[in-house]
DNA sequence: CCTTTGAGTGAACAACCGTACACTCAAACC
DNA sequence: GGTTTGAGTGTACGGTTGTTCACTCAAAGG
């Protein structure tokens, strides 16, 4: 079972080095195709290995799909904790906020475009595999809401309708922000005072709001 | 050019019929399907003409696929002017909008459905065309909402950034309820009710709100 | 050291794809 | 009434697809 470590790769390295290649050059190709309209051969002729190989990694499309979901929710995960950090004054923390998910977006840019497309594909279980883990990370979202002081007395519900209107407008955003002009500034920072502005907006609301 | 009215179809009504029938079939195969993945054969399968036979209505699978935007967005302009006829009261203009998305929804899914997939899907010309309509929506919402006796001194920036945070909410709820599962009433309602709330919260927000 | 394992190979398949081309034949036109 | 037009036909083509099957051959294991 263990071996010395010598310079070469172990056997199941290099399995998951190259299940991770296809997994990169999926997400690439899914950049301007949706998952339906991509095939296993594209796939594999871009990893560089023959069609057949492929099935050594995964039973189909579908399931190399739902791989990508939780790749691509993995790096969502790590943004969210990286907005746990920011600091809890309200100004700050829309700003802080919309500039986290601004960064996330553009260096996860592939997760993000493959997610948003995804979310009404074609594939019905990367579909609803998406929908429910959005549908977690809004419970999260919720959960933090209830910790803040003006929003204790809260009704659960009423927590998680706020929550969806908030991820709405993010995941909005997001996509917004993907399909602007790339590397013109002026259109990303528009999106961008948008954004925060709905946050506040949305904020302004719920301080305003009375539960039921 | 004018003949007697005969019982036969006329040319031209022929092929408009034709072509009516291409758009149905392809709307309703997109229902599952995404139109990247949508075969030219397929379609005139479906239609019962020959493969060939498509080119006398469309250059191309992307020029359908402008085409179902246009009449998707037709039906989706006829709905806002059910909403524009609804009682100008509070209370009484959000349940109604929401009534009247829902009830577009149901009876337009296929539409929706369709806007909501390819907004962000496969085929660029297609996604630009529905973010461009979109936009021309959510500009007639802001001038709309101008009228608005307490909104009559927010900048036209701020009624755009308003708007936007409706439409996305809409269009939210209009996804939610077309991927609800189909027939099972508690988990519709659920959505109505959120997004009334929602839109609640928006006008809670609005009405607090300065425009700077 | 010999055996087993399993990631990757390579040829072959039936099915489907988009599109080119020459055609029919009834309605539209002069 | 003869001619033109154009929606729809039928065949055929080269290319791509998913999947099968028997295979190699180096690392892992006893």
């Amino acid at each position: 079972m263990w071996c010395v470590e010598t310079a070469a790769e172990t056997r199941q390295e290099r399995k998951a080095r190259t299940r991770r290649a296809i997994l990169a050059a999926a997400l690439d190709i899914a950049d301007e195709q949706s998952l339906a309209a991509l095939s296993l051969r594209q796939v594999t002729r871009e990893v560089g290995i023959v069609p057949t190989a492929f099935y050594r990694h995964f039973a189909s499309v579908e399931q190399l799909g739902l791989a990508l979901v939780d790749e691509s929710f993995a790096s969502l995960r790590e943004m969210i904790r990286d907005v746990r950090r920011g600091n809890p004054e309200l100004h700050g923390v829309i700003r802080g906020s919309v500039g986290v998910l601004v960064e996330h977006v553009h260096d996860q840019r592939a997760h993000f475009r493959f997610i948003g497309r995804e979310r009404f594909g074609g594939v019905p279980a990367v579909r609803t595999a998406i929908r429910h883990e959005l549908e977690l990370f809004e419970r999260e979202l919720a959960t933090d809401l209830a910790r803040l002081s003006d929003l204790d007395a809260w009704t659960s519900e009423d927590l998680r309708v706020l929550a969806n209107l908030i991820v709405n407008a993010m995941v909005s955003t997001a996509e917004g922000i993907i399909s602007a002009p790339p590397e013109q500034p002026d259109a990303e920072r528009a999106i961008i005072r948008t954004a925060e502005k709905q946050l506040r907006m949305i904020v302004v609301g719920a301080a305003n709001w009375r539960s039921s």
